[in-house]
DNA sequence: GAGATCTATTTTACTAGTAAAATAGATTGT
DNA sequence: ACAATCTATTTTACTAGTAAAATAGATCTC
């Protein structure tokens, strides 16, 4: 009758397959892999019908919560994908009407990049039932919980950032 | 002088374009994404000398802690890729020496999986370096913070495991 | 002020991952 | 028993992501 997790279910392998290593830090990472996985998973499935893929909402998002146009190596830093990968998204979402890129006077080598009005209104639309589907995954935990959880999670973001 | 992690960037971006949203379910969620991230790309480039793939690895590891001989199917579900990208893995696995495929007589359609001598090997060299560096990525929290945050992300792993 | 060097982005050539079709073996209903 | 159906894996055809080279613009040094 014990329920139990993807990571209870690992560690119950390692227990046995490799009984001398303390794998006890997988509680913590592979929970977090898991977690994104399982997550990213939805976020994919969910944009579908708005015929966005996650990275390529990843840039919309970015976009909408900076502050006017973005240059693209500021993209590229935000969604932790490659240069040449920021590229084929902004080449894909001008084709979609979704963003525009404009040139930098101070810097001929800069591209800028920002929301078209049609993609400001997918931002509108699509954003909120992303946020409703994130709340439906923390609908276990208690306010109290949440934010104990964000708290600790925080605390681990600063450590790995800064390990980066 | 106050330290600010990836998600407190974007909530402040998010309150001044989007004020009206509620988006604390990121204070989670996005902290998994991004946490989740970083610790694979580390994991990549950990994973680099030993000359195979974070999907090759996990794979690796899906054997090594299951009991005996898998089907591709079991590894597909751990590894949460798709059925092809198992047959693919398998394919660079075997060619590497690392894993051997055979048949199974109670069903002809189903293709087992285990480690050669070599892949318990690159698990005995490789997967505790994992472990440490997992380690080190929580050594910012104390072994109570550890516990606690374990024990919050099983919670919210058991209900999106469910969700699924 | 002109080469040398550095930097931002794009292009190229390639690898990894996928959905859907194909294959091959098992099961079911009559 | 045998055609129809179901299931496990592989193959095919394609998309997404990347590292490294190429491009083009800026900066530095003398």
């Amino acid at each position: 009758m014990k329920v139990s997790d993807f990571v209870d279910r690992a560690r119950l392998g390692w227990a046995r397959s490799r009984p001398e290593l303390d794998v006890s830090s997988i509680e913590v990472m592979a929970r977090i892999g898991r977690i994104g996985a399982l997550a990213a998973h939805r976020a994919g499935r969910e944009l579908a019908p708005a015929g966005v893929t996650r990275a390529e909402f990843d840039v919309l998002c970015t976009l909408a919560r900076g502050d006017g146009p973005m240059r693209a190596s500021e993209v590229t830093a935000a969604t932790m994908l490659s240069g040449a990968s920021t590229t084929k998204n902004a080449e894909r979402l001008v084709k979609r009407g979704l963003i525009e890129r404009l040139p930098w006077e101070n810097d001929g080598r800069v591209v800028l990049m920002q929301l078209t009005a049609e993609g400001e209104a997918l931002i509108d639309q699509e954003f909120p039932h992303m946020l409703a589907s994130d709340a439906r995954m923390l609908s276990g935990l208690s306010p109290h919980e949440r934010a104990q959880l964000a708290a600790l999670l925080r605390k681990l973001a600063l450590t790995v950032e800064s390990m980066s």
